[in-house]
DNA sequence: CACATAATGTTTGTATTACAAACTGGTTTG
DNA sequence: CAAACCAGTTTGTAATACAAACATTATGTG
């Protein structure tokens, strides 16, 4: 049945402000900051604090913390099996919606 | 920017059970009883509920309960709200993630 | 008829979790 | 040096996905 093919899709894509940070680390050529994900996404602090914590314990995204003069600055990029994963559930939505048209 | 077209999709599409549901609804030609979804979403009866009636409440799918001999028959059927939300939820996950191909 | 078994959903209890408030550790400014 | 600020993290809470238990009616079976 097609709509198993959900089963597929990495769980942690069927939120959708994780899906948004995905979206836009896929999107980025480099690496893309903390303030500027919290800015462009419109979220707290703490919420994407715990957003990027479990990318990271899933192994989506990749976190860099370095320096900017003598501040701390925490950059996140997506891994290899972050993009497999988006292109995962791309394909996936698509093909289980496309023909409900 | 491009992510905050997730903002327009219903919340409850960003769901997999739910969204394996509406996707099934919108596939259907007619209605779909409670237990074909059962079997063909290999879900628990609670589970199923549940989830319906928080689609019910939504607006996205309508219930009908009738018999079938002189059994209860519960059916449901996608509205057209839902089927618009659906079209939304496809077209903005296309639009966040197509590019970043 | 009486009593078990099954079929169809619903209500409930629980474990997970998304979120923001409060906190921490360091930096800059007055 | 104190006060405000910046960059995240930890924690407390409210929402919720799920299955187990429950309710109701139907169908066998002695």
């Amino acid at each position: 049945m097609a709509s198993s093919e959900l089963l597929n899709v990495h769980p942690a894509l069927f939120d959708r402000v994780r899906l948004a940070i995905m979206a836009h680390l896929s999107l980025a050529k480099g690496a893309v900051d903390f303030n500027t994900l919290i800015t462009e996404l419109d979220l707290t602090r703490g919420n994407l604090s715990t957003h990027m914590k479990k990318l990271e314990d899933d192994g989506l995204v990749h976190i860099k913390k370095g320096f900017i003069g003598r501040k701390t600055r925490t950059t996140y990029s997506c891994t290899s099996k972050g993009k497999k994963a988006v292109q995962i559930y791309l394909s996936a939505v698509e093909t289980v919606l496309r023909s409900s048209l």
